[in-house]
DNA sequence: ATCCCGAGGG
DNA sequence: CCCTCTGGAT
């Protein structure tokens, strides 16, 4: 684990995802704010590109929670089997989306509380629908946020929450809002978990982490 | 700590 | 083969 950044050194590097990326967006799909819910749910422990690929067909025809409880659970199971974990998603999206048409009139919460009582629904989930969907600057601590702040110093805790309170403490405001998606972009195409590839690196300067990647 | 669990990459 | 992917519930 890297020694926390101050705030000077986080200021040069968050400058710099700013410069390279000013409006970073999630790469999930979604038409509104419940299909972003349903996506984020799916996408515990799988890739976004499988999630697409399964959500594409389904929010053709599905956009809201009455629709997905018309099709039911083994309808939804057709469509995204092919993303891990489906049948506990599958059962977490109906119960869902059946507590959002009897208790919420078919609209998605946007505080905290109400959406982490949603099942499947964790404080990842929330953080990124809270940030999404209503523009607040949550920040969800996902597998690449929390492998990156740690490896770099951007944002130093030993579990997920300790890392969202280390970016909400040493991160310049300004750039907390799209810190999410900066994060996860980065992870996700640079600073991977396996093979990092530091030589293309923004920050690399910066970073106290050395990989040799041949 | 363990279970859920398919697809893609190396 | 093994590891990883925008986790959550028990």
């Amino acid at each position: 684990m890297a020694q926390q950044l101050d705030y000077h050194q986080l200021r040069a590097i968050f400058t710099r995802f700013r410069d390279a990326n000013p409006e970073p967006r999630s790469e999930l799909e979604y038409v509104n704010a419940y299909t972003l819910l349903v996506a984020v749910v799916l996408s515990a422990q799988a890739t976004d590109a499988g999630v697409n690929r399964a959500t594409r067909p389904l929010f053709a025809r599905v956009t809201t929670p009455a629709q997905m409880l018309e099709l039911g659970e083994e309808g939804l199971i057709e469509y995204i089997k092919t993303i891990g974990l489906f049948r506990n998603k599958a059962k977490n999206v109906i119960a869902l989306s059946r507590i959002l048409v009897e208790q919420y009139g078919g609209e998605v919460p946007d505080s905290r509380a109400a959406l982490q009582a949603l099942p499947g629904v964790g404080r990842k989930t929330a953080n990124v629908v809270l940030n999404v969907a209503f523009g607040y600057p949550a920040q969800a601590v996902d597998t690449h946020i929390f492998r990156v702040g740690n490896r770099t110093g951007i944002a130093v805790g030993k579990d997920v929450l300790a890392v969202e309170r280390a970016i909400e403490d040493n991160v310049p405001v300004e750039f907390q809002r799209h810190a999410h998606h900066w994060l996860i972009l980065h992870g996700r195409y640079i600073c991977k978990a396996r093979k990092p590839r530091c030589p293309d690196c923004l920050i690399r300067d910066l970073c106290p982490y050395e990989e040799k990647t041949e």
